[in-house]
DNA sequence: TGTGTCGTTAACAAAATTGTTAAACAAAAT
DNA sequence: ATTTTGTTTAACAATTTTGTTAACGACACA
């Protein structure tokens, strides 16, 4: 394969995902994808064969890329504080790329409810008990509230997605700009610790994006 | 207008709500909501002159019925924490209906940013308003952990939104079945007033959904 | 120089989706 | 009964979107 070749399907790739995850537009059209990459539309068919098999393979690569992220901070022997603070940095900063990534395989599974465990199952799964493991241990030693696996799991996912799922409404609701937004976001990860918690972060774990 | 009339009208807004919101096939075409309602395609555009129309007309009808709801439990002057334990109520109720109108407005958004304001600045901010006034004024009589409106807001609709546009993934992360992640929500209102708040709801608030 | 492979393009074909229209049909009014 | 009005339907037309193909050009290499 030569130079060219892997050059424009990585620009093919690159500025789909730019469509679907960053701009937010689900349905974008096989000539608007040809169109961002200054393309012509056949090259579509010939690199990926089909608009579909293209959408899988974004798909899975963003989801092997983030979820290799999620599964490399929750591993390890850190104390529980600090890997959940690495999560929240990690989905946080990954949602400033992409922030329609999650609404994309939620609209990807209701369209193909046969692919649901295809995003899923295992993927998720093991993160979810990743965490779980170590909540239940913190909360036996009285180092947390009390609270189900479930509604931490799902109070930290709710926290760390949904301002980026939402962002037209949010941004519109208290009048920022997209780049006041993105700051409120970046500001926003201490916020969702403490909410989760009920007490500060050990010490500034938080980045920036690159 | 005949009864015949208002009938079919009404059944294919309804059936294209369960389309779009409830089943969250965002892109469902009028065959498929024709199908849906067992009429026939053209009827929709008798009725509705467009596709895009009908849209416009379900997005309104169900943002109306939902901003009503909400600044109904939001005015008055009841205590600070009964109101949004009223706001946790109505919001988690509505999503159960139609776990994806955020979703799917979201989606409208990305794909019409001209009409942006059409869904969120009347009708959010004033939502918003209602509950920046009083929170600061908790938070000035010591009876609240400082924090930022913005903030506060944005922890409220992700806890309460979050899970129900992310319900399958939820689903599947938990392996819940769809009626167990309905009965997993419903007992979620109180956990959202916890994470809130930091304790406990003043006393139950929360209904079922009919 | 000639040959072949690969990337690229324009033009075409096929499928899916929306929108229109004329006619059939039903119910009510005259 | 017949006209009238409003509802419903099938058939058609237009548009949009996807997928295919044949030809062109560049580059490597014998």
């Amino acid at each position: 394969m030569s130079s060219a070749s892997a050059q424009t399907e990585e620009l093919i790739k690159e500025k789909a995902k730019v469509l679907f995850f960053q701009k937010g537009y689900l349905n974008a059209t096989t000539q608007e994808i040809a169109d961002e990459a200054g393309v012509n539309r056949a090259l579509i068919h010939y690199y990926f064969r089909s608009r579909e098999q293209m959408l899988e393979l974004l798909l899975e690569e963003a989801l092997h890329d983030k979820k290799k992220k999620v599964v490399e901070c929750l591993s390890g022997d850190e104390p529980f504080r600090e890997k959940i603070a690495g999560y929240i940095d990690v989905v946080v900063n990954f949602g400033l790329t992409y922030p329609y990534f999650t609404n994309f395989i939620i609209s990807e599974i209701n369209r193909h409810p046969d692919k649901e465990q295809l995003f899923c199952s295992q993927n998720k799964s093991k993160t979810a008990d990743l965490i779980r493991e170590q909540l239940e241990e913190e909360i036996k030693n009285g180092k947390l509230a009390p609270i189900s696996a479930e509604d931490f799991i799902v109070n930290l996912m709710s926290l760390c997605n949904y301002p980026l799922l939402a962002k037209p409404i949010l941004k519109t609701i208290h009048g920022m700009t997209d780049e006041a937004y993105y700051n409120f976001l970046s500001e926003r990860k201490r916020t969702i610790f403490i909410t989760v918690f009920g007490e500060e972060p050990p010490h500034s774990v938080f980045t920036s994006v690159s």
